[in-house]
RNA sequence: GGCGAUAUAGCCAAGUGGUAAGGCACGAGUCUGCAAAACUCUGAUCCCCGGUUCGAAUCCGGGUGUCGCCUCCA
């Protein structure tokens, strides 16, 4: 079946064709282990998942490779300020190398909490600093670089064209007050390859220029040249990442090869709170540690981010949160039900199955339509007889959804409760156990009432007595 | 100033020429001592105006609204 992709360079969607026949190469930008990742950056790695994993159903290999950057992201990514790790470490009292590890972990948590599957290859920037220093001589060599007493600097100009992914034109925006001019850059647009460090800088190499560090956009091209060749079929980030480091990484690399890296440029939306941008000054970022500490599974934030085309701003709500969560617990009764399912299959039942697989596949195919392809889910979730079969199959649309379907559920809820409730609570529970057993139903409402005016709730189910925190 | 996105039932949203997927909420029912949970059923002609077409939410033109980026950020 055919694959499309909705590809930035091309501002299409584009039919999917790898460069070899079974695999395909795909580099994703990583995070700055500068700090914690949130929910948004956690958004981007969800839809990067859900590409490979929408490959591998379709039978490729897929060989991914992600950085790690943990030097020279500057706070600003035109070039200005401080670089971040250093920023973070002064103000941690760590050093750069610590505060890179202890985030680059959480953020190897988070994914793990999220079943996002790791890349084949993740790469520190720091480990491939002589890559980098190669690369950057290449453009100076060839006349695409030029040196200022802060930086070498990239020659846009001696381009044909620069601003492919993001449409700009250096002609109209020449003009543009926005942009800071430092004077000794050629043109507004020109970045800096590599740095030239400060005094007591906390990071720096030798290099031809004296003490130094790298820019930001050389890394990835660096190491996605060493890994994946000079040409790859994806490359995948944020949609914040067009505009400045992919449309540099282009740059470097037609200045270095001739040659765009990647064929297929696929960058995810924002994620917006409450209707607006995520940003500190509203203290609205949300850390994946915020949902699970509302006790909720962090796999809902997963099925959250299906609600809404990887290519569209979603809208982050506590209230959509929470929807979603009800929805993830049917999805789970729903398939353990269709597990334990005693009807008999026929040859019908066969077919409509096969039906339900085949626009299942569809929707994932045609530009990972998660939304539709959820519409299927439930789909066979509702399926009137309840088959073994059926549960196989969501079992299989798990192998992209990645939302562990096939969980024991209790709730998503306030797993693990029993050892949180106090005693004075365990005691109600009991009391109301015995008026129940004694037919004492106004006793047991009573008690019932007073159990929720303490904070929690109380239901009957054929197993028992369950409490939830309310 | 430049670039771009979006407007579909109470909410989240899919759908890009053939008579509006799905989820949540609400309501009704089944079950239950009652309640909760679970399960079943139920709802919109698609921002406004004009045009193209046998036929448009979907194409074109003109409005209006919201949002994002160009500055930190996936």
């Amino acid at each position: 079946m055919d694959i499309y992709l909705t590809n930035t360079l091309t501002k299409k969607k584009d039919i999917f064709k790898p460069l070899k026949e079974k695999e395909v190469s795909m580099y994703s930008c990583g995070p700055t282990v500068y700090k914690d990742a949130t929910i948004g950056n956690m958004r981007t790695n969800i839809f990067q998942d859900v590409l490979r994993r929408m490959l591998e159903y379709n039978g490729y290999k897929v060989k991914q490779v992600m950085n790690i950057t943990d030097v020279g992201h500057l706070v600003s990514d035109g070039d200005e300020g401080e670089d971040k790790m250093v920023k973070s470490a002064k103000e941690e009292h760590k050093t750069p190398k610590e505060i890179a590890e202890h985030y680059t972990k959480l953020f190897f948590d988070d994914l793990k909490d999220l079943n996002i599957e790791m890349p084949e290859i993740i790469c520190k920037a720091t480990d491939y600093i002589q890559e980098m220093l190669e690369y950057v001589e290449k453009l100076v060599e060839k006349g695409y670089a030029y040196e200022t007493s802060t930086a070498i600097y990239f020659d846009v100009s001696k381009l044909d064209e620069y601003g492919i992914l993001s449409g700009i034109n250096l002609e109209e925006q020449k003009s543009g007050a926005r942009i800071e001019v430092d004077p000794e850059k050629k043109n507004p647009y020109d970045f800096a390859l590599w740095i030239k460090a400060p005094e007591n800088h906390l990071m720096k190499w030798d290099s031809p220029w004296g003490p130094s560090y790298p820019g930001w956009h050389i890394e990835c091209s660096a190491m996605s040249r060493k890994h994946l060749g000079e040409e790859f079929d994806i490359h995948t980030g944020g949609i914040d990442l067009i505009p400045t480091h992919h449309e540099n990484e282009i740059a470097q690399s037609k200045g270095l090869t001739g040659k765009i890296p990647a064929r297929y440029w696929i960058h995810g939306e924002y994620l917006l709170i409450d209707g607006g941008k995520m940003s500190k000054s509203l203290g609205n970022v949300y850390l994946l540690k915020d949902i699970k500490e509302k006790g909720y599974d962090p796999l809902v934030y997963k099925l959250f981010c299906y609600t809404a085309s990887y290519r569209n701003k979603l809208n982050f709500t506590w209230e959509g949160i929470e929807s979603t969560s009800k929805a993830l617990e049917r999805m789970r009764i729903g398939y353990k039900t269709h597990k334990n399912g005693t009807d008999k299959i026929e040859a019908q039942d066969k077919e409509n199955l096969k039906q339900i697989e085949e626009n299942f596949h569809k929707a994932i195919n045609d530009d990972m339509n998660m939304t539709l392809a959820v519409s299927y889910v439930w789909e066979a979730i509702k399926y009137p007889k309840k088959l073994k079969e059926v549960s196989e199959l969501l079992e299989k649309m798990d192998t992209v959804l990645g939302i562990e379907i096939n969980k024991e559920i209790n709730s998503n809820k306030q797993e693990n409760m029993e050892q949180d409730i106090p005693e004075e609570i365990k005691d109600l529970i009991e009391q109301r156990q015995k008026a129940r057993e004694e037919k004492n139903w106004q006793e047991s409402d009573r008690i019932r009432d007073l159990i929720k005016e303490k904070g929690y709730l109380v239901k009957d189910t054929k197993e028992g007595m369950k409490i939830e925190k309310g």
